[in-house]
RNA sequence: GCGGGUAUCGCAUAAUGGUAGUGCAUGAGCUUCCCAAGCUUAUGGCGAGGGUUCGAUUCCCUCUACCCGCUCCA
């Protein structure tokens, strides 16, 4: 991960861009916002949709093995017992007020000492703070060291404006009571903790119009889990086989922390996932007596049947980078990031996250997850519902198999979750698990790949964002602001403009050119201003292609260049003399 | 949630305890106008709520939002 160089101003232009010309706005302004949320003005809304259905076309539209899916935001609360969001954050959590960090309630180890208190500190730089600091001087600490620490954390916490933690000066300093076994005390920091609070990032809503606490449910935090949810009902009415994907792009929800970065992190948000299920490394050794293994150049265009979930894996990897290419995020601008053991949630084989460079630093777009198949084993035990598929191939491979090859399988297997101490089967659950696979039946592993619309969208439009310096003849120079969307994406395709409004067969003209193209393009008709003007406006929000209507189209220079127009190239400003009957094939090419 | 900062037409900014100004943008008009041209003209603003005051955009308090640093990020 590369730490870009961070550029607050540059961030503070794209806002005011997206604002002032209609991208995206903040949510309910005119009554003094309301955190983390936004909303997309006009063209805001055209580019996320074209964001969007770029990614619908390329992930289902495109392939034969994956399906959409549109589920509802709200479901059965018991998804999120089963998927593990509830128990996660439903913990009383206690916070350090020295720094901040959270502990749950119950995991407070009991220590002994003296606790301190401070009445604020100081520093050199003209920093203060009137705020009470109460500490624990633990039995054995030397006084020095201790403060020592305590500035450290205030440091940390005041940020620049403090300036050096050993300059800071800690005042009214005395000591408040000697404490045994005290679980009021942050167990790494020493800083005295707050009330215990309940903590949960999910939106709780209640489901029905009682709203007693028997209908609480939440506003989904991720999509995914509907997709494992109906997992059975599309593989029963599809026809389709492993390995296939389910798609689907939808809201999610979170009561994050700290929204920031603009629309960055938000409370409430668009993703677009995919969970493709593919077969259980062990059934592809089966039928095929071996599973691909990676290496570096290895082909991964076009998946094959001997591939296990690290080949998978490394496939949509390579497969979303090659979608982001196609809307105009270079490589150059993206990254990866390979998730290490210690990062990894348990029940996860590998995550790659895929960054991308925005002013305030290189920030995550998507995550691939190899996540095995905790997911639909845990709907699995939680609804009772079997979550398999029937694996032909499988069951008359395994047929072949003699007992001792079974009951080598069998150990092996058993062999495998003991290692995993904690974290693996029960044994009881391994054998019937190996029951179940002889006769061809498993629960799917599943690659996902999750990515966020907004995210997404406030990437492309931060790394489309150019300002240069335009010099005129006379020496004025100015700023001019420039869009490099993809046109592809781009919210509006083409402007059109006759060269004066005061005459008005120039404006038919292009009104006529206007009717014809917005059959097949999003337009913009534009006769205020001068034309240098109106080709600024649209070079603003992105449009990659402007057409003129002028005299000539009108036949004043001969028929010759009678109804012919001039397109204007948005990058570079060339400038070509187009039949307006061959304009709608000349700018589809240019746009698909 | 903590600390720091910011809040003046759509955007960017100025000044002020006594009728809030400018540039850009926007609307209307004139102009054979191909890269933010010119001229005329118009619309539009002190984040919200309290307090001090004869009078508050300005001083004080509270709230809200945004930005930065921590923290969080299934």
């Amino acid at each position: 991960m590369s730490a870009a160089t961070k550029e607050p101003l540059l961030m503070e232009k794209i806002v005011s861009l997206c604002k002032r010309r209609g991208f995206i706005f903040q949510s309910s302004e005119i009554y003094g916002g309301c955190g983390g949320v936004w909303d997309y003005g006009p063209l805001g809304a055209e580019l996320k949709r074209n964001l969007r259905d770029a990614w619908w076309r390329t992930m289902t539209r495109d392939r034969d093995d994956v399906l959409g899916l549109d589920a509802s935001i709200l479901m059965n609360p018991a998804i999120w017992k089963a998927s593990g969001h509830v128990d996660t954050f439903a913990d009383l959590m206690r916070e350090c007020t020295l720094t901040n960090k959270r502990v749950r309630a119950d995991h407070v180890d009991p220590q002994s000492g003296t606790a301190m208190r401070f009445s604020g500190a100081e520093s050199p730089t003209g920093w203060k703070s009137a705020r009470v600091i109460e500490a624990l001087l633990k039995n054995g600490e030397h006084i020095e060291s201790f403060r020592k620490r305590v500035r450290a954390f205030i440091a940390q916490n005041a940020g620049e404006s403090a300036g050096a933690a050993e300059l800071i000066v800690l005042l009214g300093e005395e000591k408040i009571e000697v404490v045994e076994d005290s679980v009021d005390f942050h167990p790494e920091t020493g800083g005295r903790l707050n009330e215990a609070r309940p903590f949960n990032l999910m939106l709780r809503t209640f489901l029905g119009p009682t709203a007693t606490e028997a209908d609480v449910t939440y506003l989904r935090p991720e999509t995914a889990q509907a997709i494992f949810a109906q997992f059975k009902n599309v593989l029963d009415s599809s026809r389709i086989k492993v390995p296939f994907g389910i798609c689907q792009i939808g809201k999610a929800f979170r009561n994050e922390v700290t929204p920031k970065n603009f629309t960055f992190r938000s409370r409430e948000f668009e993703q677009m996932e995919l969970e493709f299920f593919i077969k259980p490394d062990e059934a592809i050794e089966a039928v095929h007596g071996r599973v691909a293994v990676y290496a570096e150049g290895v082909d991964l265009s076009v998946p094959q049947d001997d591939w296990g979930w690290e080949m998978w894996h490394r496939y949509w990897v390579d497969q979303r980078t090659k979608f982001y290419n196609g809307i105009g995020l270079s490589t150059d601008v993206l990254d990866y990031h390979w998730q290490t053991k210690e990062e990894l949630a348990h029940y996860a084989r590998a995550c790659v996250d895929i960054l991308c460079q925005f002013p305030f630093g290189t920030e995550e777009l998507e995550g691939i997850a190899a996540r095995g198949d905790f997911d639909l084993s845990a709907h699995q035990k939680h609804s009772g519902k079997p979550q398999e598929f029937f694996d032909e191939p499988l069951k008359m491979a395994v047929a072949a198999w003699d007992d001792a090859r079974r009951s080598a399988f069998v150990e092996k297997k058993l062999a495998e979750q003991r290692d995993k101490g904690a974290q693996g089967l029960p044994e009881e659950e391994t054998r019937h698990w190996c029951e179940r696979f002889f006769k061809g039946n498993y629960v799917p592993h599943v690659i996902e790949p999750s990515a966020g619309l907004d995210r997404l969208a406030l990437a492309i439009l931060c790394t489309a964002f150019c300002e240069e310096v335009k010099t005129d003849d006379k020496g004025k120079s100015e700023t001019i602001t420039v869009l490099r969307l993809h046109p592809r994406v781009a919210p509006i395709k083409v402007g059109i403009f006759p060269l004066l409004k005061n005459k008005p067969e120039l404006v038919a003209k292009a009104r006529e050119v206007h009717a014809l193209l917005r059959k097949s393009m999003v337009c913009f008709y534009d006769e205020t201003a001068s034309i240098g003007r109106r080709y600024a406006r649209q070079d603003e929000v992105g449009t990659p292609f402007g057409v003129t209507v002028d005299f000539e189209t009108l036949g004043e220079q001969g028929p010759e260049l009678q109804d012919t127009v001039t397109v204007r190239e948005r990058d570079g400003g060339a400038q070509h003399r187009i039949k307006i009957s061959d304009l709608p094939a000349w700018l589809a090419q240019r746009l698909a």
